[in-house]
DNA sequence: ACTAAGTTCGAACGAACGTTCGAATCACTT
DNA sequence: AAGTGATTCGAACGTTCGTTCGAACTTAGT
């Protein structure tokens, strides 16, 4: 976590070495409030969690907390960005070279599926407070978001047209969505596959189900 | 709604008249509560909304309210549970006579859009305030929505048998609940189909994804 | 018209909320 | 060892939270 870091308070820290080694320390302990903070949203809500909370989750005072974000809502806008970044951006790299659209559409599920189990907090916090956020924070998350749904409207467009086939592209992505983001719902990794295995079976069921019968008629 | 009206403080008001004419004064009001309080939690979740919120859409003080019901909290479980109740008793009163496996999945999920649809904000409710719930009142929404799961289940196990099928029943029921009640985050009654529509191409989609390929070895 | 139960409300309770502030402590450079 | 900026914190701010209480009002049976 820990995005190029931003000001913090009045005074920004300000960030030497422009380059090498990644991060400095100020990033670093923002990070691991944020995974602290994520892991408390995931468990009492964005809303039904208090900054004492985070407080108490992360080892921190109160009032310390605040030297690293300006506000709540702050927060958990800097977990779903984070979030959603790192996603879109994982993905592009894997479907770079990839030209067939059914593989495509695989990669896109796998893609989700993997970060979702590897980060569940983060993808709950991101798919269950999705509302929550208001103005400019929520604005710029939906900005990523519509970058995401697009890539996905696109390979499907892809699919349908190199195979002629017929279907509502926004409601096949949309169920698609539904039933990857649902996950944070049910799964229990005690008791339900790995990711791998997870993506395939569901990518059978999407793709059987907008690929058979119903070509085009042209 | 107005289930069948349960004691609200220290001295209940007592239910006369047993069978008639359905619902006291003392229900229809509750139930009107009941309707503003389901608007305001589907605006702003469970937790972000404030007993004032709930007392300015229903136009009742804030004391007031308290002679409804001894808690928010129980609120929310009236809701849920009305809800619930409802979505399952229509669906198990549409299964009657129907036997043909394929066909009682395509009225599961007729049902349940249909229902979404018409009360989207019940259902947003329902799907979003799962976590709400503590303890006793938590338990009892879990129940049916446990018998709502497993009539699912029954019912893709049946189709599994008739058509020699094989997959994994829960991954495919969940995968199901994941398209269906993921709409609450999209469906804009301007843009989208109606339920019966929406019904058909979800049902599509699901069906041809579990009953095209993969036959049992045997 | 009287009564008793059913219904509503203004005002207040203590607790918890997000946020702020100035002082204290820490980590470095010199 | 001193000095400087980065980091942390106790204590408090004003506000809002869910809930309670007793008094008032309304409704309906007699």
């Amino acid at each position: 976590m820990g995005s190029p870091s931003t000001a913090a308070r009045v005074s920004a820290p300000r960030r030497h070495r422009a380059v090498p080694a990644a991060a400095t320390r100020f990033d670093r302990r923002l990070a691991e409030i944020l995974t602290h903070a994520t892991e408390v949203f995931r468990k009492k809500g964005y809303e039904g969690a208090s900054m004492r909370d985070l407080s108490r989750a992360s080892g921190m005072s109160l009032a310390g907390l605040y030297y690293y974000f300006e506000s709540k809502e702050r927060l958990l806008f800097l977990i779903q960005k984070h979030t959603f970044t790192t996603i879109v951006q994982r993905l592009k790299a894997r479907l770079e070279g990839v030209s067939d659209p059914e593989t495509q559409i695989r990669i896109f599920i796998l893609n989700h599926l993997e970060y979702f189990l590897a980060n569940p907090a983060s993808m709950k916090v991101l798919s269950h407070e999705a509302e929550a956020l208001k103005n400019g924070f929520a604005s710029e998350v939906a900005a990523i978001k519509r970058e995401y749904y697009r890539i996905c409207v696109g390979l499907l467009d892809d699919l349908k047209r190199a195979r002629g086939l017929q279907f509502s592209t926004r409601i096949a992505v949309l169920s698609l969505f539904g039933m990857m983001n649902w996950i944070y719902t049910w799964h229990n990794s005690r008791v339900d596959a790995d990711a791998e295995q997870l993506a395939g079976e569901m990518s059978d069921i999407f793709l059987r189900g907008v690929m058979t019968g119903a070509k085009g008629r042209r």
